[in-house]
DNA sequence: GACCATGATGATAATGATTATCATGAACAT
DNA sequence: ATGTTCATGATAATCATTATCATCATGGTC
């Protein structure tokens, strides 16, 4: 269930960039994080149009943009795989396993590999801001 | 300078796969190995053009896919940019230390992080083929 | 060397996700 | 209620990647 903490974070920032609140806007932060799930652009959509009958892919699109803006959301680039948005609110960073034959994602964290990093990157001569880590192989189900 | 290893290796898959010889396999091979960075498709067709005029972009990106499929190179896909080849011959696994500013990448390996990995995926059921660890940020330069 | 089957090439078009454009509609401060 | 300006939705543009296809070249055979 959306709480109204992630309601008030997108109107707080909608208010603070001088946006304004829609009636699609509120649908599409209903929808995607009642989905909760790392979603298309294009999943989102095809829900959306259930309960705004005419809405259009790009406000959609641009939505999205918007929540990742604003910390709500997180876009996901897979190799060549369409961009997914996963919700935020409330998540820590995580990182992926990801399942080569069913795509599911695991989301896992691990203290002392984040540690890792910051020494591997530090090492270098290098300032860490954010990583990307992905497991790519065979979850429970299918191997 | 390439080897005739990296030669070899390619010209033994191509026979195993029935595939032919052409003077546009040769140069790739050449060119690709010899420019030793990450490289895209268009860049690598750009040189190309000097040594082999009326060379295809097609012939470029075909023979990209084939030396990564007989595991000379490997492609690397970075958020929206686009695609990018590293040579694999005699290169180790690594990860990637990315410039946000300049572009820059720090090839970098950490035995330590990597054996924790493996112990992340067991211990969520899940069995790793590959994994890809990319830092972004800033470099020494850059920062 | 000539011949032939078939893979390779290069020009071009198709694809498809993403992004831009723009006329019209809606929000909201006054 | 009005006006300003942002948002929307339809549509087109973009652009890397991939597919198509006529023609060329390779490598095996005789
Ligand atoms: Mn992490
Ligand atoms: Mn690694
Ligand atoms: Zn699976
Ligand atoms: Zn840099």
């Amino acid at each position: 269930m959306i709480t109204h903490k992630a309601k008030d974070i997108f109107k707080d920032y909608l208010f603070e960039k001088g946006l304004r609140n829609t009636r699609q806007r509120e649908e599409i932060l209903n929808v995607f994080f009642s989905a909760d799930k790392h979603i298309t652009v294009e999943e989102l959509f095809n829900m959306l149009k259930k309960t705004v009958p005419g809405i259009g892919y790009a406000t959609v699109h641009r939505n999205l943009i918007l929540l990742c803006e604003c910390g709500l959301a997180e876009e996901i680039k897979i190799g060549k795989q369409k961009s997914r948005y996963e919700p935020k609110f409330g998540h820590e960073h995580h990182d992926h396993l990801i399942c080569m034959k069913c795509g599911r994602f695991i989301e896992v964290n691990d203290d002392k590999i984040e540690k890792l990093q910051d020494k591997l990157a530090e090492a270098n001569d290098f300032s860490p801001v954010r990583h990307k880590l992905e497991i790519y192989g065979y979850c429970k189900e299918c191997r």
